[in-house]
DNA sequence: CGCGTTTGACCGGCGC
DNA sequence: GCGCCGGTCAAACGCG
């Protein structure tokens, strides 16, 4: 219902061979979208600058379900665009297993229409509409504009250059590659021992390494770093999405998509 | 009154 | 073929 409905050109699939040979590898669990996951970090400040904690999108989520996930403490919540009627975006938020206060957002689609907060002056550089360029550019843009490592050195670069204002939590975007090792590599780890595993996230977490969290997400098919814009949100926490310029400033400044491995 | 959240039920895919 | 699990829908409720 929701799904096809929409406008979308094309709405989630179309798994072109290049997606699909890196999805191969997960194996076409339920249907390729692509996504995008975005890992969290969440400090103990979030309870009293909760702004700056939570950093929400320029857009508007509406939560439309939410359930308790096998293996995982905390539940899932199911969130849609409201910003515009015919939007497909989507986006899962969850917190990790091993570390509550790491948030682990999945967006998936992308939106339909430009940003709602039209941008607030002082940015605006590169503000990737996100529209029908979506899934026809995410395939493009997955093997050869977007190459990970490309990005992920450049992304990293910025990172290292000025870690500032979002100190208090880390980015962690990830382009997602099903055909890495590493993924299993650390999704055995990861089922074999949470604890273990839980140290490692929190200290790579603290050092602003790449997060295993994020690969313990075992998700993920493709790619694109256009939806990197608009980030996180939590499922919990109280807060809304009215923070847009510090938001925005936070992304235009930097957004910290580390990558993959 | 409108919009967003909450909650239970339903549906479809996947693994066994 | 059956059961489990994730994902979505729809109705009800609450808040602004």
């Amino acid at each position: 219902m929701d799904t096809d409905a929409n406008a979308s050109p094309q709405p989630e699939s179309e798994p072109s061979s290049e997606l699909k040979s890196s999805e191969t590898q997960t194996s076409k669990k339920r249907k390729m979208v692509e996504k995008t996951v975005v890992a969290v970090r969440i400090g103990e400040n979030v309870g009293k600058l909760k702004n700056e904690g939570l950093p929400s999108d320029f857009w508007s989520w509406r939560k439309y379900g939410q359930k308790p996930i096998k293996g995982s403490p905390y539940p899932r919540g199911y969130y849609k665009c409201s910003t515009s009627k015919g939007c497909s975006a989507k986006k899962q938020v969850e917190r990790c297993r091993t570390d509550a206060s790491t948030l682990i957002i999945t967006y998936t689609s992308a939106h339909n229409h430009p940003c709602p907060t039209t941008t607030t002056t002082t940015n605006s550089p590169q503000q990737p509409k996100e529209s029908e360029s979506e899934t026809t550019q995410d395939l493009s843009a997955t093997s050869k504009e977007e190459d990970p490592e490309h990005i992920e050195e450049e992304q990293r670069d910025n990172n290292n250059n000025k870690p500032s204002d979002e100190e208090k939590f880390l980015y962690l975007q990830s382009p997602i590659r099903c055909s890495q090792d590493i993924e299993m590599e650390q999704e055995d780890p990861f089922k074999l021992n949470t604890e273990k595993s839980h140290e490692r996230i929190d200290l790579l977490l603290e050092e602003e390494e790449e997060p295993l969290c994020y690969a313990q997400v075992k998700n993920l098919s493709a790619s694109k770093n256009e939806e990197l814009d608009f980030f996180d949100e939590l499922e919990e926490l109280p807060m809304s999405s009215s923070f847009l310029p510090f938001t925005r400033s936070i992304f235009s400044d930097e957004r910290i998509p580390v990558a993959p491995f």
